[in-house]
DNA sequence: AAGAAGTGTAAAAAAATGTAAAAACAGGAG
DNA sequence: CTCCTGTTTTTACATTTTTTTACACTTCTT
């Protein structure tokens, strides 16, 4: 999944080069020159993690730090300027989670943000542990959520991923609305975009494995200018 | 409880100051002067954490570093001389926790190893050893971790340092989604780039050794988009 | 009923994964 | 040092899965 990084430098030079270097590895970035809105933009954009330099006009970074510590835990590495001994203590002190001094190699960045990322608890579902209740039943269907694999009268149905994830969203909310935009997020943990079709042609593999009769659906009802509804109640 | 740090530096100057200065802050410091003996002696006193130079006699510290980390999980902070970016990047691939440029301020040391532990589950000193359990089971096979082994149905089958490692890290991980980002740094302790296919390969070689039929994985699961699974529930 | 908006789905295009084989690497043995 | 051997990584192409596209069909609105 791609992660989205909030960098907060007024070098312009070096926000470009850094944008365009971790793009290239997949990261999605978010720029500000100064330290004003960063909380604001940390509600609104929800970065996986924040670069986050100390030298910056109008609000010192370790201001900023603070402030983020007050209400976020997203990680925070610190830029500092070369030999800042102090102000490195200090933002460890205050609850930043690595700092780079400056001038420095952009794959050392790289290695301290992943080393940074891979130490954090994974709180999205794709890799939360799936064995809580290993299976959903519901009308006459049952998810194996190990095998990623539907029981439907004895026969075992290969689901694909999505698919898989897809109905996982739909049986465990069963008479109940899921909008597409809901289903993208549970299923691909992306954003649904207008135009976007993938969802229902997900939705009509699906059924073509699990309906008795594809045209008249039974179990996954479309809800006309909302989404789509599991029903459980054959 | 008093921490106890192992420290491995050459210069007995050093040696001396830090020990002075950390023991003054209630930590108890053992201290090595060439890194012959230092898996002994972890052995010998399963050490809170390791402050490691990566420039020693005989034998140089990346070395000591890898040593370490084939046998042991505790934390070690690196020490490394001025702008040797490389030898950073190297020695967090390696899986150091951190690392300190030379010359640094005693203070900042103390603020980092202070880091360290802090973000540390507490784990008690016996678990500092990696191997605690010779076996893990799941889903009818026995993973050796003595002999780097599988058994499957009663028969062994021999698998690669790297085949052994990722297939440790995904049993340890039953049911769960493991990224190639992580699963390349539990077996390889690299980044994973992106292009970068050799996971893939590995766990295409697994599953030839292991699924009966390796074109349609029981045991481990592709999770598109996202990395592998592996089940244990047959 | 006619037009607009929303949905179904086959098929093409794009992206990610599977894997054989070549290349690069690592660790002895001589 | 070179050669040999086994391992890992990279490459290249096949295959699978997902997304987009295109158009038929349905439902809603007026």
């Amino acid at each position: 999944m791609e992660k989205k990084v909030l960098l907060v430098d007024d070098d312009a030079k070096l926000r470009k080069l850094l944008r365009e270097y971790l793009e290239g590895y997949g990261f999605h970035i978010l720029t500000l020159a100064d330290g004003l809105s960063v909380a604001k933009t940390i509600r609104e954009e929800s970065p996986d993690m924040i670069i986050l330099d100390i030298m910056l006009p109008k609000r010192d970074g370790l201001e900023v730090l603070k402030e983020i510590r007050m209400e976020f835990s997203v990680p925070v590495i610190m830029l500092t300027a070369k030999g800042e001994d102090a102000d490195r203590i200090v933002g460890l002190e205050l609850g930043a989670d690595d700092y780079l001094p400056k001038p420095f190699n952009p794959r050392e960045l790289l290695a301290r943000i992943k080393a940074v990322l891979r130490r954090l608890p994974d709180r999205d579902r794709s890799n939360a542990r799936r064995d809580e209740n290993m299976f959903i039943e519901a009308g006459g269907l049952m998810l194996n959520k190990a095998k990623q694999t539907l029981l439907i009268e004895d026969k075992e149905v290969e689901l694909s991923s999505t698919e898989y994830k897809l109905l996982e969203a739909l049986m465990e909310n069963p008479n109940r609305v899921m909008s597409r935009d809901k289903l993208m997020n549970l299923a691909r943990g992306r954003d649904f975009m207008a135009f976007d079709r993938s969802i229902d042609v997900h939705i009509s593999k699906l059924r073509a494995k699990l309906e008795p009769d594809p045209r008249s659906p039974q179990r996954i009802k479309t809800v006309w200018g909302t989404g789509y509804m599991f029903v459980d109640t054959l």
